[in-house]
DNA sequence: CCCGTGACGACAT
DNA sequence: TATGTCGCCACGG
């Protein structure tokens, strides 16, 4: 398991993400035992976009739930994207995140 | 090989 | 509560 690229780490934790639910950078970065590099999750994020697998990345936001690259999505928004699977988005930021909320190292925690 | 950059987060002021 | 600064580490140039 730990033979995967820190960015597949990422990947394979942002695709297990339900739909209607949302998580934080923070918290798959803690989950891959990285906690300090939150950025790394972000960062891995734009590389996602390019990667051969599809990774819901609109379904990561940062620790107080904006939207925080919706910029970098390109084309479509982020919210919009949010918004059609039941997430309610007001002014770039989740609505109820604190409720919506998915934390790996709870949901997938074994 | 060295430097700058960045989809974050926690802490200090 | 709001704003500023530092740490974190992988990747590109």
């Amino acid at each position: 398991m730990e033979d995967i690229n820190f960015f597949d780490k990422v990947y394979q934790v942002v695709r297990l993400i339900p739909p209607g639910r949302v998580t934080s950078y923070g918290a798959i970065a803690a989950y891959l035992g990285t906690k300090g590099s939150s950025r790394m999750v972000g960062y891995a994020m734009q590389s996602a976009r390019k990667a051969v697998v599809m990774v819901p990345a609109h379904r990561v936001v940062n620790r107080q739930g904006l939207l925080t690259g919706k910029f970098h999505f390109g084309g479509s928004t982020m919210q919009q994207l949010l918004e059609s699977e039941g997430v309610m988005v007001k002014d770039d930021q989740v609505q109820d995140f604190k409720s919506l909320f998915w934390d790996p190292s709870i949901e997938l925690a074994l």
